[in-house]
DNA sequence: GACCCTTTGAAGGCC
DNA sequence: GGCCTTCAAAGGGTC
C-alpha cells in the first residue's frame, strides 16, 4: 500500500497514523455508520455552536465540557478513517495542486515515491483560497519578507518559476548559500527544497504573510542541526525557522514578518550573553487547523478571547468530517517529519524545562518547577471540590443554558 | 509581566 | 500498555 510515509525510507513518519485496517471488514461498515451518525450528531452541534457564535457575546462559547467526555474517543475512531482516507487517496492527496501554497506540500516529498506533483486532484476540500492560494497557508507562520522579492543569495530563476515542483534530483544545494565551512556536501534529499513564488499573492501583508507565498519548505532546511541555528535561532541563510524562538520566549512571527527579525538579532545580541534559541514543538493536527480558522471563528463572531475560541474551535474540529480531519493529521505528519529532520536530536523534553514562557536559564527552571507544583496542586483542588478559576465560573454564570447543552 | 484559561494531539516518563 | 504531564497557539483576563 502507497503510504505517504514510505517513500524513501523515511522512518520519521507517525506510523501509528498509518496503522492499517484492512480486513476489518463488516466492522469498517459499522463504524462508519457510527462515523455517519456521529456526524450528523456532530454536524448539529457545529450549527448549534454557530448559531451561537453569531449572536453570543464573548462567553457564550463556554464550557459545555461535560460533553467532552462524550467527544473523547473520537480521535481513535478517527484514526481509523485516517487511514482508510490515505488509502482512497493513495498518497496523492498533498500531493496535489490544490495546495500549492503548503510549504511542505511544495517540497518534492521526500516521504513519498514519485514525489513529483501529482494532477490528480485532492478530493478534500476545506477551505476555498484565492489566488491559487492553499487555504493552510495561513497556517504556517513563516514570513513573506524573507523570500520576497527573492532572496538575494537565490538565483534568480528560482522565483520565476512560479509554482513548480521541483524534483528532489534536483542538486538545490546550490540555492542558498552555506555557511562558511558548513556542509560540504549536502544529498539532494537533505538539501534546501526551492520555494515556489505564486504570481498574483501580495508579495506581504501582514498576517497574511504567514501564509501567502510561503516560503516555508525553506524555512525547514535539512542541514544538520548545529549548523542550522544562527547565534539568534535564524538559519545560516538568514531565513528564521518557525520552530525557532528567540530567547526572548513567545514566537515573534510578527517581528518577521515585519522585517524586524533583524532589528531583534540587534537588540539580542547587546544583551549580555547569547541565549538558545528554543525550538518550538511541530503543531498538532489541531493546531493547524487552530491557526487557519480562528482569523474566521473571531470574524464570524465577536469573541476575542481565546479560551471562548478554542472551545467553539474544538468543537468544530469534532464537526469536521473525516476526510477534513485527515488534511490536517497528514500536514501535521509532514511537519513532524521535517521537524525531525532537521533538528534530530531535539526532544520535547528539551523544552518542558526551557522555560518557554520566558528566558531559558535557571530562573526559568526553578519557574517551570513551581508552575508544575502550582498545577498540580489546581488538580488536586479540582478533585476535592477546591477554588473554582474565574473564568469557569464567568462562563458558566454569562453562558446562555441552551449553548451549554452543546 | 507572568500566568491563567481553553482546545486537541504528540511525546516523554513512570509504573 | 496505560496513565499522567507538558507543550504547542492564541489573546483577553487576572493578579
Amino acid at each position: 500500500m502507497p503510504q505517504l510515509s514510505s517513500g524513501g525510507g523515511d522512518d520519521l513518519g507517525a506510523n501509528d497514523e498509518m496503522i492499517s485496517f484492512k480486513d476489518e471488514g463488516e466492522q469498517e461498515e459499522k463504524i462508519q455508520e457510527n462515523a455517519f451518525t456521529e456526524r450528523d450528531l456532530a454536524d448539529l452541534k457545529s450549527s448549534l455552536v454557530n448559531e451561537s457564535e453569531i449572536s453570543q457575546s464573548p462567553s457564550a462559547a463556554a464550557a459545555r465540557r461535560g460533553h467532552q467526555g462524550e467527544q473523547r474517543g473520537f480521535p481513535d475512531k478517527h484514526r481509523e478513517h485516517l487511514e482508510g482516507v490515505s488509502k482512497q487517496q493513495d498518497g496523492s492527496m498533498y500531493k496535489s495542486a490544490a495546495y500549492p501554497g503548503y510549504p511542505f506540500l511544495m517540497l518534492p516529498d521526500p516521504y513519498l515515491p514519485n514525489s513529483s506533483v501529482s494532477p490528480s486532484s485532492n478530493k478534500v476540500s476545506v477551505v476555498q483560497q484565492s489566488h491559487g492560494m492553499h487555504p493552510l497557508t495561513s497556517l504556517l507562520p513563516y514570513s513573506n519578507d524573507h523570500f520576497s522579492p527573492s532572496p538575494p543569495h537565490l538565483p534568480t530563476d528560482m522565483s520565476q518559476k512560479t509554482g513548480v515542483h521541483r524534483h528532489q534530483s534536483q542538486d538545490l544545494s546550490g540555492y542558498y548559500s552555506l555557511p562558511p565551512g558548513g556542509v560540504g556536501q549536502i544529498p539532494p534529499s537533505m538539501s534546501w527544497q526551492s520555494q515556489p513564488v505564486y504570481p498574483g499573492l501580495s508579495p506581504c501583508g501582514f498576517r497574511q504573510s504567514y501564509s501567502s507565498n510561503l516560503p516555508s519548505a525553506s524555512s525547514y532546511t535539512r542541514f544538520p542541526h548545529s549548523l542550522m541555528l544562527g547565534p539568534s535561532g535564524m538559519h545560516p541563510t538568514g531565513i528564521p525557522h518557525p520552530a525557532i524562538v528567540p530567547p526572548s520566549g513567545k514566537q515573534e512571527h510578527d517581528q518577521y514578518d515585519r522585517g524586524m527579525y533583524v532589528k531583534q538579532q540587534v537588540e539580542t545580541k547587546r544583551e549580555k550573553e547569547p541565549k538558545k534559541p528554543v525550538i518550538k514543538k511541530p503543531l498538532n493536527a489541531f493546531m493547524l487547523y487552530m491557526k487557519e480558522m480562528r482569523a474566521k471563528v473571531i470574524a464570524e463572531c465577536t469573541l476575542k478571547e481565546s479560551a471562548a475560541i478554542n472551545q467553539i474551535l474544538g468543537r468544530r474540529w469534532h464537526a469536521l468530517t473525516r476526510e477534513e480531519q485527515a488534511k490536517y493529521y497528514e500536514l501535521a505528519r509532514k511537519e513532524r517529519q521535517l521537524h525531525m529532520q532537521l533538528y534530530p536530536t531535539w526532544s520535547a523534553r528539551d523544552n518542558y524545562e526551557a522555560g518557554l514562557s520566558g528566558v531559558a536559564g535557571e530562573k526559568n527552571k526553578a519557574d517551570w518547577g513551581k508552575k508544575k507544583r502550582r498545577k498540580r496542586e489546581k488538580q488536586q483542588d479540582s478533585n476535592t471540590g477546591g477554588k473554582r478559576s474565574a473564568f469557569a465560573t464567568f462562563k458558566e454564570e454569562a453562558a446562555p443554558a441552551h449553548l451549554l447543552q452543546i
